[in-house]
DNA sequence: AATTGCCCCAACCGCGTGCGC
DNA sequence: TGCGCACGCGGTTGGGGCAAT
């Protein structure tokens, strides 16, 4: 059984807005206002055979004040990327940054044309290949999903081009052999409840920081072990954030858009088992 | 000129969350 | 504390417009 109806479904009209809903719905917010309301009352109110969350949708993506639509200039590109490429899909929170803009304009452009014009800047192809080379004997990579990989590749290519030391991931030559995964990684006191462990045999010129390691050297030299070699729930977020030059935090995709300083983040989710996530091993002293 | 297929975007849908009772 | 309601969010849909055939 479903969830009952916000509104009486065979009686609210549904599909585009006339100039004459408009007005209604506009006068009436600009008298009344929107706090405290009540969006489903609302319709009731002016005589809008509406249904209340789309008066809200209207209002808020095409009626309100200073609502920009379209023209989306190179900085606001780099800010829906970057946002993007660090907390997903949370276009609620992108907009936030982007006076003017709606989650669903943003949404939009993202779906329909940023995000082809991301990947047509570099060459495709390039990371295809580095990425398929790897596929061919890793089984991490392999177990990535559809849109883990999207992000990935989109992550490598925007690094590529805003940051120069993620050359590092455009040059093959840099990359260490990468170990059979699962032999690398122990986990110690994951069942108590406690702080727990994750400890990797040392490999031939990295190893992985710890939560406390001090960081000497923030050249990346190796990629992490896959997530899913970890028990299912388990949270390994402090296996991914590195602050250059200084302590293992634990971070997460917000704590890392805060901090500049945090070069590296995950990218995708930190709970295992709800993705497929990686991360890269630091050279530590 | 007609048809087809694709793209774009406004709007809808359903779920999670928070708040008030 | 539990329940119901409204809100807010992200994913999805559908129709209009346009380019290609």
């Amino acid at each position: 059984m479903g969830r009952a109806p916000c509104c009486d479904k065979a009686n609210v009209k549904k599909g585009p807005w006339s100039p004459e809903e408009d007005a209604k719905l506009k006068a009436y917010i600009e008298k009344h206002g929107t706090r405290g309301g009540n969006w489903i009352a609302l319709p009731h109110k002016i005589g809008l055979k509406r249904c209340g969350k789309s008066c809200r949708l209207r209002w808020l993506n095409y009626l309100r004040p200073n609502i920009k639509h379209g023209g989306f200039s190179e900085e606001e590109d780099n800010i829906i990327c970057n946002l993007y490429l660090s907390i997903g899909s949370r276009w609620s929170i992108i907009a936030a940054q982007l006076p003017g803009r709606t989650d669903n304009d943003i949404k939009n452009y993202w779906n329909t044309k940023l995000k082809k014009k991301l990947l047509a800047r570099h060459k495709q192809s390039d990371i295809n290949t580095k990425l398929s080379d790897r596929n061919n004997n890793n089984q991490f990579l392999q177990g990535l999903t559809n849109s883990a990989m999207e992000r990935l590749q989109l992550h490598l290519q925007l690094q590529a081009l805003q940051n120069p030391i993620f050359s590092f991931y455009n040059n093959p030559g840099l990359w260490p052999n990468i170990l059979p995964l699962q032999q690398k990684v122990t986990i110690q006191g994951a069942s108590n409840g406690g702080t727990r462990n994750i400890v990797m045999e040392p490999a031939a010129a990295a190893t992985t920081p710890l939560t406390g390691d001090t960081l000497v050297d923030s050249k990346p030299v190796a990629m992490g072990p896959p997530v899913s070699s970890f028990r299912q729930g388990e949270v390994v977020d402090e296996f991914f954030g590195v602050q250059e030059g200084g302590q293992m935090a634990e971070v997460d995709g917000f704590d890392c858009l805060k901090d500049n300083t945090v070069w590296w983040s995950n990218g995708f989710d930190a709970k295992v088992g709800s993705s497929n996530c990686w991360g890269p091993a630091f050279s530590v002293v």
